[in-house]
DNA sequence: GTCTTCGTGTAGAACGTTCTCCATTGGTAG
DNA sequence: CTACCAATGGAGAACGTTCTACACGAAGAC
């Protein structure tokens, strides 16, 4: 099978130079003279040489960064890979993604195996564990946790500023001259905490507080179903709320379908904002009143706080990302 | 840094053994006594013992599998996916994906990285590479290719009917009574071959001509941004198509948009359809007919096809998987 | 001239597995 | 009682790298 590859001691002998030479010049290691370096790039470049990375693995560097998704169906994680990608595309690393399940088990069982893959590092999106389980994997490599409020001592967070995000919504419809505005979150089984429906919930609350109103939080799920299901609850109310901010786009188009299944128009008898502006968001079909968290910014920073912490940073940093709002059809003054 | 991982040694030394007994005992291989058995596994499990995947791989398997990703951007791709996963929740293998890129070039990089990771097996989801190309990473490693007909005996191949799949939507259309029937395709810049958006070009050619229409394809690209030009294009001119087919949704949501702008009402002015059935297609404000190819058992036969080829399956297989239409609401009888 | 020092190259031991022999044991056929 | 065999456990060589020593020569310092 394997019979072809071309291993690092073809290349010497090409060269007639020892390998430990030759293992230099690839690393880009001191100590090799510019004869040196030109002989064995040529030998490199005849053979098509390229290092065994899981070789490497065992002494060194495997150049794998790992990303751990969370749910691939978000359509929010796209931006945040590419914005990962593009920063390292012109590195030596390749970024492989672990497709980690929405349970906590599945995803152990996901950065285990990247862990024992010897990936160089690993960056957690919206991980649902406890903090003591990510500080345990952060001893055993570098990691970056995206979406995490509250981040230790041992890793580095990349964050959007979710209680701004929040006030925001709020501030907007409230400007509209809504009252009573509900709030649909997503439920934890898990005993995680910080996570970004958790804070943009508490962001809701403190939001309607400082103008005087009441707050009112249903949690069901972030799935389109769990929009959908709890508009329903909430629209079947007597005093029914005149706006509902669902903490996340894909939730908010199953609002918005339960309000077309209710005779309900948009947004004169109803106001929908969601969070995370999705692609969809902006066709003009949806038109979708979100919050902007630039997931290119967020996963290109993740890669670089990544990179540095491979590279020997030991001071843990957390990178907050400030969120803007884009106000689009679905957001508008309630009927009198 | 690795100072904490447990190796096979350290499990010998507890349970009195020799490292190749322990070896023989994870790998369920032949010549075990149940007492070995017993007092092996009993140390794993105090010691929490993992076998590092990296160095299994300079000599066994990696039980890794990759799936590389064309476009992490196409909301059909998560189907895929977790069709792939649960088909082997249950084995040991673990799933990683490679976001390729769109370039051929990218594609490359990624699919080598794979290679040098010494996975036991490639899934390539829509490859953007030639025959040949494709052959030789075969000949390197198992690989199953998902979405490209015409496969070549190297590797296994799992399709959807496009042709099939193209010949359903334009039947429904003429059977509403449209005429004018336009589709819009992706540009490919590449010298592959038979890949899906040709063969449904072909598809929906060849069925037009069945029933005696001229036909009329648009190459842009798959993208909601291709499917606003093209069809900005096609609705400019002066005998516009009264239906617009579109060989994916995300196009076709582009299309949407472009009707919108020019002020034509959908499907009484123009109709449009879809392929891949997305999830937000189902969604009422959207409602778009379109063929859906059930990623889900795409993804699952695609998982089941390289298991079966990396446990010494030679014999080429290629696995057809037949679309359904979904009617919906935007495809409908044009204005007399 | 001898002693350092520096720059360059190499030998060879890791790294954590798997896998191919080989040795030992106990049972059974003759 | 011998010879053979099947079943089990172990020794030790791979696998393709990196990395720590160290050797060697040239150059400079005294």
């Amino acid at each position: 099978m394997t019979s072809g590859r071309v291993t690092i001691a073809d290349v010497a002998r090409r060269a007639g130079v020892s390998t430990a030479a030759v293992s230099k010049v690839v690393r880009g290691a001191y100590g090799v003279s510019a004869e040196m370096q030109a002989k064995v790039t040529q030998a490199i470049d005849e053979l098509g040489y390229r290092p065994h990375a899981a070789a490497r693995a065992l002494r060194g560097r495997t150049y794998t960064l790992g990303v751990m998704l969370s749910d691939t169906r978000n359509p929010f994680f796209p931006d945040i890979i590419e914005g990962v990608t593009d920063r390292l595309g012109d590195t030596e690393y390749q970024v492989l993604l672990g497709p980690g399940g929405i349970e906590p088990k599945t995803q152990a069982r996901m950065t285990d195996a990247m862990i024992d893959r010897s990936m160089d590092g690993l960056i957690l999106i919206s991980p649902v564990m406890t903090d003591a389980e990510l500080t345990a994997i952060a001893t055993a490599t570098p990691v970056v946790v995206v979406g995490r409020h509250g981040g230790a001592a041992a890793y580095d967070a990349v964050v959007d500023d979710d209680v701004m995000g929040a006030r925001l919504v709020v501030d907007h419809l409230v400007g509209l001259g809504h009252t009573r505005i509900s709030h649909i979150t997503h439920l934890e089984r898990a005993r995680a905490q910080g996570l970004p429906h958790t804070v943009r919930a508490e962001g809701y609350r403190q939001a309607m507080r400082a103008h005087g109103l009441a707050d009112d939080v249903l949690a069901t799920s972030f799935t389109e179903v769990g929009g959908f299901e709890g508009a329903r609850e909430l629209l079947a109310r007597a005093d029914r709320p005149t706006a509902i901010f669902a903490g996340a786009d894909i939730a908010a188009l199953g609002v918005l379908r339960a309000a077309d299944e209710a005779g309900l128009s948009v947004p004169e008898d109803l106001s929908v904002a969601g969070y995370d502006n999705i692609g969809i968001a902006s066709l003009k079909r949806i038109s979708l009143t979100s919050v902007d968290q630039d997931g290119h910014v967020i996963g290109a920073t993740a890669a670089r706080l990544l990179v540095e912490r491979i590279e020997g940073r030991t001071r843990s940093v957390t990178s907050s990302v400030s969120p803007t709002l884009i106000v689009r059809g679905t957001t508008g003054r309630p009927r009198p």
